[in-house]
DNA sequence: GCCCCTTAGTTTTTT
DNA sequence: ACTAAGGGGC
């Protein structure tokens, strides 16, 4: 696709007497990139590149060289934390004057911003809510019921999922053709997703996929709003090209069509979000949407060491498919990517640990520079553990975000309905919480009231109030609750909307709620709820930081202390750190035995992507480990090492095994034979017994070359399961090769808890242990 | 209308 | 193993 060399830069030029300032210190390729700005330009930069760099500079370039007037440019990323960055940087650059650009954001803010312009041509009003997905599952289900649907079979989740894909590839309700109407309920598919976007537009609502396809709509049937934004955006920027979905593919290149001045940047080598919709193929069809362009390779790495980036590359390299492109550094030091072999999960974290300790003590390092990388959030719980025992400062970066807890839900939920009477999502969620009382029955009623008549559920439980139709309590609760809300409407115009905050969450019952409640997790969602408020103030309007709240839903917890820093491969994408743990490394764990189930050689591929960006995280010094047993879903598995550290050139690695031997035995398997079950199904058969999911077979034969004690050990682990063995009692004296001997407290399935006569007391697996 | 017990589902995540 | 959510009983 992209023929060798043919269109690859240029040779180095040398730095002319009349560069610009900001082209100073930048390499040939990246020279390129900034100032190649009429025609279409596709910048594939690698990891480590220096792509910020180049792209923050193009559009000071354009800015300065006044091509255009920053209200001019079109520059969308996918995070908005991309999109202050980058707006930060060129501030930096272009200096105080500058005045901001009005169009660069995420693709869904700036879908958001044409939208609210637009609103009434696609039937809404210009002060649509955003829905967020809790909102959205409860549209669905309201749908599926009232259609006497059985839930159990067609979960609400999956047509959201549906809706989400068809919304990704820019398809309308009636765009749907027979297969896909068929994938929810019977070929109903289409049906319930014109119901539902029928709802929203009765809600004045949109999720965040109308966002994209709202505006992809208004640009492929309303000429003079095409030819508008066609006109005002005489360059346009698009950051991590290969996420792109359908829709934005779409959106772009309706955009694009009059000044054909598209520069688009990304890195096939980092697509790791095809399961949410985006296409690498955008990124590989680029010269063929765009016969004229010119395509930049950056290829020069700033980064990692030689080591770290040939190990990745390495690996990289078993994809098929790619655009081509091979790092380099001027580098020529470094340590060798560090593959540690372990017996468990909290073996892992207790090596990570100590490997962490021994780099603040050696080499003087913080831990703001460490990170710990994991495939999946439930990988986080074993560090945390560890370093909540040995009090390691750390943070968890991903799971619940502030805006996703239920506590700012519940408090958002209040104040949509005082600005939007019409929010019946935000309605339905807060009439019973806290609790007063009114339950499905009443809120039944309301709603049936407010279906008949098409009105609001707000404007129906005022209505109600004046019928008998509800009992007295209920009516007198809901009249009370109401005439708040009237109250706190009118006391919006006249206070701040923090305070207003603070004195609903009062009024309402809500705090004295959250103070009622002993729990442990009270007293951090009132906290929350401050945090909330102080947020507000930031905000000029209510309507504003609901506008942040829907679509700016990141919160990073500024703090000054060092943390060591866990969080998932996928969280990691666009970030560095000088040392950086990859935990995990196991078939099943990663690559992601669901994955594989899912999606095949296409999705190891993905997997295999994932851990390319991972390695190329690191600067200094990259170290993998893999467990041989592990965890999942409460049950004890063994587990054989990734098949990507087989991949991993040999020359560029360091081994280590803290279960004697074994990893060479494994290696070559991976690294011989291309199917890597094979050498099971005839040595092991008898043994391996049932034949499950791969990972699960190879796993009851993994090592069989191991030292006889450690392959019993290993047996026991696998075959007793849970249920732990028998030959160890409680009262026992048992010998622990770490912790020495010590009688056994408490047995529990195969964990048991051992007074040790040195160290104390311990918890341990049983298989640790021998019988003294 | 509320509480407790059973049951299903647990990759990745932005907006 | 664990959690959250839904259903059934009070």
């Amino acid at each position: 696709m992209f023929p060798n060399c043919s269109r690859v830069s240029e040779p180095v030029k040398h730095p002319q007497e009349s560069d610009p300032p900001y082209v100073k210190g930048l390499n040939a390729p990246q020279r390129e990139a900034v100032l190649t700005t009429e025609g279409p330009v596709l910048v594939l930069a690698g990891a480590g590149t220096g792509k910020t760099a180049a792209l923050t500079r193009r559009l000071a370039h354009i800015v300065f060289s006044r091509k255009a007037w920053p209200s001019e440019i079109l520059a969308v990323t996918f995070t908005n934390k991309a999109a202050r960055e980058m707006k930060e940087r060129i501030g930096s650059i272009v200096g105080e004057s500058f005045e901001g650009m009005p169009w660069l954001g995420t693709f869904h803010s700036i879908g958001a911003k044409m939208l609210r312009q637009h609103a009434e041509l696609v039937g809404l009003q210009s002060n649509f809510t955003i829905l967020d997905t809790d909102d959205q599952l409860r549209l669905l289900k309201q749908l599926i019921r009232a259609a006497e649907i059985d839930e159990k079979r067609w979960p609400p989740r999956m047509l959201a999922g549906l809706i989400d894909q068809w919304k990704n590839r820019g398809l309308n309700p009636q765009d749907l053709d027979a297969s896909e109407n068929e994938r929810y309920a019977n070929g109903r598919g289409q049906e319930f997703y014109a119901a539902y976007q029928a709802r929203l537009i009765a809600l004045n609502a949109c999720d965040f996929g109308d966002l994209l396809l709202h505006i992809l709509n208004l640009l492929k049937t309303d000429r003079q709003i095409l030819k508008r934004y066609q006109e005002r955006f005489k360059y346009i920027l698009v950051d991590e090209y290969q996420d792109t979905n359908s829709s934005q593919y779409l959106w772009l290149r309706l955009l694009a069509q009059s000044h054909q001045n598209i520069c688009c940047v990304g890195d096939d080598d980092q697509s790791i979000y095809s399961w949410r919709g985006a296409e690498v193929a955008n990124i590989l069809r680029f010269e063929k949407d765009f016969p004229e362009a010119k395509v930049v390779k950056l290829e020069q790495n700033y980064r990692s060491t030689p080591h770290i980036l040939a190990a990745a590359s390495g690996l990289i390299n078993h994809n098929s498919g790619r655009l081509g492109k091979t790092l380099w550094t001027e580098e020529t030091e470094g340590e060798k990517v560090q593959v540690v072999g372990v017996w468990d999960g909290p073996e892992e974290a207790r090596r990570t640990g100590d490997e962490i300790e021994a780099l603040q003590q050696i080499k003087q390092a913080s831990l703001n520079d460490v990170a710990i990388l994991v495939r999946a959030q439930f990988q986080t719980r074993e560090f945390e553990d560890r370093f909540i025992s040995i009090g390691m400062p750390y943070k968890i970066i991903g799971g619940f975000r502030f805006y996703e807890r239920q506590e700012i839900r519940d408090a958002l939920a209040y104040l949509r309905v005082i600005a939007q009477p019409a929010d019946d999502l935000a309605f339905e969620r807060i009439v019973n919480t806290p609790k007063r009382g009114l339950g499905d029955k009443t809120v039944e009623k309301v709603h049936r009231l407010a279906r008949a008549q098409g009105i609001s559920m707000a404007a129906a439980a005022l209505t109600i109030c004046d019928t008998d139709e509800l009992p007295t309590r209920a009516r007198s609760t809901l009249l009370a609750l109401m005439r708040n809300f009237g109250r706190w409407r009118e006391l919006a115009s006249v206070t701040d909307h923090a305070e207003l905050t603070r004195i609903v969450l009062d009024e309402c019952g809500y705090t004295t709620m959250l103070q009622a409640d002993r729990s442990t997790e009270a007293a951090g969602r009132l906290e929350n709820l401050t945090e909330l408020a102080r947020a507000m103030e930031e905000y000029e309007t209510l309507g504003d930081f609901l506008e942040h709240v829907s679509l700016v839903m990141d919160n990073d917890a500024r703090d000054d202390e060092a943390k060591v820093t866990i969080l998932t491969m996928h969280g990691a994408k666009g970030l560095e750190y000088e040392y950086v743990f990859c935990a995990g490394w196991e078939e099943g764990v990663f690559p992601s035995q669901r994955s594989l189930d899912e999606g095949g050689i296409a999705s190891l591929e993905e997997e295999r992507r994932l851990a390319y960006v991972a390695i190329t995280r690191a600067r200094k010094k990259c170290t993998i480990f893999h467990a041989a047993n592990r965890r999942i879903y409460g049950q004890w598995n063994s587990a054989i090492p990734s098949r990507f550290i087989g991949e991993l050139p040999e020359d560029h690695i360091d081994q280590e095994s803290s279960m004697s031997g074994g990893e060479s035995l494994w290696r070559a398997n991976w690294s011989e034979n291309s199917d890597p079950f094979a050498h099971l199904a005839s040595a092991n058969a008898t043994r391996a017994g049932k034949r499950g999911p791969g990972w699960q077979r190879a796993a009851s034969s993994g090592f069989d070359k191991t030292p006889k004690n450690i392959k019993e050990a290993r047996r026991s682990a696998v075959s007793l399961g849970s249920k732990g063995r028998d030959d160890v009692t409680v009262g026992m004296r048992v010998f622990h090769t770490k912790f020495g001997y010590g009688e056994v407290k408490v047995k529990e399935g195969n964990k048991l808890e051992i007074a040790f006569e040195k160290s104390g007391d311990k918890r341990v697996l049983d298989s640790f242990v021998e019988v003294a």
